[in-house]
DNA sequence: TCATAACCGAGACGGTACGTCTCGTCTTGGG
DNA sequence: CCCAAGACGAGACGTACCGTCTCGGTTATGA
């Protein structure tokens, strides 16, 4: 009976506006302080607004850190697949120094003890980047930059577990030094011997 | 100013009921539900004790966590450091197939979300395995069978940053196959050239 | 900035529940063991909700008492100011012997803890009972049964003073014999002399 | 079996440390914001002493109480009973218009919702001056000051209620004037008549 | 002279209530 | 039907005191 075209129309200011202040309130605050509460007095909204269009702080704030952070960190795309991966992990590292990386070691942490934001991070924010690295090594192997019989599943958690690991343990920082060591070491095993063989 | 020697001594058993009372309700209810208030009831306990000797939630949850996990897993003494770094972390990736892993999950959730606890977990929980693969890698040099210019921190991340990221994200499981692969690329990686000369 | 036409309005029912509860409470177990914790519970009724409209216990004990005292005693209006005011004062006496008596020196007891309170018990309950007073007396000025100099606050505090410390003090039970002396004391203090010399 | 007359005494220099940072904190912050820990800490003595000496806070508050406006308000001893009772009333309203006056309206107040305060109140407070009251109005009755047959009690509340009144209602300050208003009327209605006629 | 008993400070402890904060739901009036 | 404002029941937060209880150490007899 309800007509799903009568009745005045979603306002997408609003929405703007509360994913807005998430993310001012993420950066000030970080997560794990961030409140329903405060982000709808940020916003000049009601709290039903939010809790209309979400369910819960953790979708929230995933929406607002993914619009921040662009769907993946693009890889660039030139005719050598080696650089592009370290390209992209450079600036990835990058984004990590910065608040950006606050909002993600506290969005990892929560997930430990939430199943729903598991699942949220891992399809809206993994997932893409999986899949976007899969594509650039599946390149590589066809360009022959790359052994064709690699476990893709190994590459990437060689290739990113380090830097998460570093960003979640502080007992380091993430800087570019130790980044290009871990990614030349990982890339050059994957690398076909008869590379190395020519250069010798 | 104040005399330890002076006042009533603290009682152990009331520590211990805290502790007990708060890995209960971490198994039961999940760390963000986890309540002090709930803490204190379950314990029998008034909030004030509680409060007088941890700052948080966190750094309570880190310290009932750290009683479950048992000491730093062994590496075996052999005369080949690499033979005892695989059997290592086929053993410590066992270990994380299990409970153990779950709690380490935990403790690295939140040490996301306050410094002291990540102090906590860095000096109690990690420092002494960090030190103690070290000591293998340091081994291996000196036995020749590592590069003697080896990062030690890259090449800490490399081994086990993949198994925390595979943990913590949940994206695949822990297996022995992966786990050997990773490894594999790593020591090689590490592993002076002139030995492959010598295979040719 | 806050425009009182917007937001769910107050709900009376809420209030009214707070109110009695108090009021149960305060019967019960006195206003010293009365927590505004016990009043959120018996009411059903938020904490937040009670302090969003009383700053403190004393307000919500006086606003409840408030309610349980009648409206001014009024003074009945004879040719004779000072029969007027004698009627008047047994009437008190009378009232004040009851439970009105108990509730009006919760009242000034509540009054002498925080300045919110006592001016809801000068504005809600003496003033208007002062003013009345000072219709009378200026009635038996205007009459000439009264000398026409005399000060308004030092008869009423002779009027009325002895009564209240008498219920306050708990000394003396406030009755008729005491009241009748007291007041024809007063009453003849301010009565002109000419009348005393007509005697002679 | 245990002899009271064994064991280390009591130290006095405690019993007045305590008594001391009573009186301060009773002036800085009130009789109802007292706390017996902050009396602890202020007099740097343990809390145990405190109980150990004083069933609560009430009675601890009139000790110190008492010790500060002395058994009474002592009567100067002339040969008018009259200038007698004048000046004391007007010692006793500028006593009460200081900070005694505060704590004294706060044990009334308290009175009201404990019988225990009211009872060591009369006891120890309003007794010993009404009874000296008593002999001054008996000294002057056998002068010939004051009439015979006057009812001690009605005059006890003419001559203070007004006083307690006006303080503990704070409608009106206690000045000199109206005290001295108040009590010329009552002192005049209890002095025999013959003086007045031997005036005219 | 020296054991004994009470005194004393410090402060841990189980509790209760405080006053504040946020949650998620609801009601209201106005687009 | 959307929205801002904000009342509401619920309940945890971290703090302050309560009154009781060890502690270790300190006097002051009286045996």
């Amino acid at each position: 009976m309800p007509d799903p075209a009568t009745g005045r129309r979603r306002n997408p200011a609003t929405h703007d506006a509360i994913l807005d202040a998430t993310c001012v309130l993420l950066d000030e605050i970080g997560f794990d302080k961030l409140s329903l509460e405060g982000v709808a007095a940020r916003a000049g909204v009601g709290k039903a607004t939010i809790y209309r269009w979400w369910p819960n702080k953790s979708s929230l704030a995933m929406e607002a850190l993914l619009r921040e952070v662009g769907p993946t960190v693009a890889f660039p795309e030139t005719e050598s697949a080696r650089h592009d991966i370290e390209n992209q992990i450079r600036k990835l590292a990058k984004l990590y120094r910065g608040k950006t990386g606050r909002v993600v070691c506290e969005m990892i942490g929560l997930s430990q003890f939430d199943a729903e934001t598991m699942r949220l991070f891992n399809d809206n924010f993994l997932d893409p980047r999986r899949n976007a690295a899969k594509q650039v090594l599946l390149r590589g192997i066809q360009n022959g930059e790359f052994k064709p019989d690699l476990d893709f599943d190994v590459i990437f958690d060689l290739l990113y577990g380090p830097i998460i690991q570093r960003m979640l343990m502080r007992h380091a920082g993430i800087d570019e030094r130790h980044i290009d060591l871990h990614v030349a070491l990982v890339l050059d095993g994957i690398t076909p011997a008869k590379t190395n063989i020519e250069l010798i």
